[in-house]
DNA sequence: ATGTAACGTAACTTATTTGTAACATAAACC
DNA sequence: GGTTTATGTTACAAATAAGTTACGTTACAT
């Protein structure tokens, strides 16, 4: 899951940070409006935003409409004042939720938590002709429903996961058979791949010879 | 939209009704927590609670968890301690807000109004010819109620409360025998959901090898 | 107390899945 | 070019997960 922290207190954005990269969350931290928004036009998955109201060149409102609103991401505003209108005016905005400083680091991340739950979008995961679904856990080939064994969708599961990035074999057998430890010989690994050809495509996995395999998003 | 107030402040319910009363909500309070729960069985309308964590005769908590949660009313708690823990406890069992006294009462309104405006909630989930009344939790055939025992309403509540989403077999019996402490036999998963499947029919429950069992809406 | 319903386990059945072995091909290296 | 190593391909017997049926035990209501 990935945060967007917007704050010009850097102090802030450090213990922020920390916190919840401490929880799983891939964070990254703009510390002005300038800053946000081209970080924002370039990266297409964003799950959730914290932001500061009141930033050194603009306004956290603004920068919520405009850029923000329009893509559905959640917003939790941040105020040092607690100003009764801002919150009214930020909640009624369409922000999921409003704290004032000094806050609670767990209480954030509690609500963040929540929102995050709450909102689970669908995710589908797309290459060439092949949809992948990370709720259904469903693939599908075009419209059709590909018939997937069970070692077969945890593989193609592990791949695209890691998208445009090599999967080793041996990280292949780790996950894939952690539970029997790990016992199975190697080659299974590659009669699975052969076999995942056959229902997606060969042009689908990619052969690094020496390490592993890799699925590449357009 | 009815609304409950529980508060033992005559104050506190005295201005916060006035002022949800203000916004076309209809307002109950109750005092203590032995009037509410009388006050919850026999009125199965309530839209939303504002509930105060300390009580004279006991505590909000386990109110929220005894009687409120199983019927999926959102709540609000308050609590006059500025406590994290707290917060954080109430947030994580399944509050849809938390404020800390004094608290704005139009933060409270724009609270209320948020929520009600995303749990304007389908209490009624349909698929096929099955329909699931999360209110009554009862479930129907067409329209004719299908006799369920305890343990299948449960597990298919839990499969229709994650529509178009896998559920493992690990989480219906984390879930289902939570209080035995899981000792059930995995097998007994399978044969409750033969049960489910003779009296919903075959169509409705999608099994996912090697993981669970998902139904999907239209 | 007695009958009924619900529960969980066990034993059985089935189609599928699985992992390996044996062989084929392709890339890498000298 | 020929050898080595890594990966691709095919076929098959063993293993398994899920579906099914049946039954003894417990809980519940009358």
């Amino acid at each position: 899951m990935h945060i967007l922290l917007v704050e010009d207190n850097i102090t802030i954005i450090k213990g922020l940070s920390y916190a919840l990269e401490m929880n799983n969350y891939e964070v990254d931290s703009k510390i002005n409006i300038k800053d946000t928004i081209a970080y924002l036009e370039s990266n297409p998955f964003i799950d959730l935003i914290v932001l500061d109201v009141t930033l050194p060149d603009g306004n956290g409102f603004d920068l919520f409409s405009n850029y923000i609103k329009k893509r559905n991401i959640p917003t939790i505003f941040l105020t040092a004042k607690d100003s009764e209108e801002m919150i009214v005016k930020g909640l009624n905005m369409g922000a999921e939720d409003y704290l004032t400083k000094p806050f609670s680091t767990k209480e954030l991340l509690a609500r963040i938590n929540k929102i995050l739950l709450r909102n689970q979008r669908v995710q589908l995961l797309k290459v060439k002709d092949i949809t992948f679904d990370l709720d259904k856990m469903l693939v599908l080939k075009g419209s059709a429903t590909l018939p997937l064994t069970p070692i077969e969708l945890k593989i193609l599961h592990l791949l695209f996961s890691n998208l445009n990035r090599v999967v080793r074999r041996t990280t292949i057998i780790d996950k894939i058979w952690e539970w029997t430890g790990n016992d199975v010989d190697d080659h299974t690994v590659t009669v699975y791949l052969k076999r995942l050809r056959e229902k997606l495509g060969t042009d689908i996995i990619v052969t690094v010879k020496g390490l592993g395999y890799r699925i590449d998003a357009e």
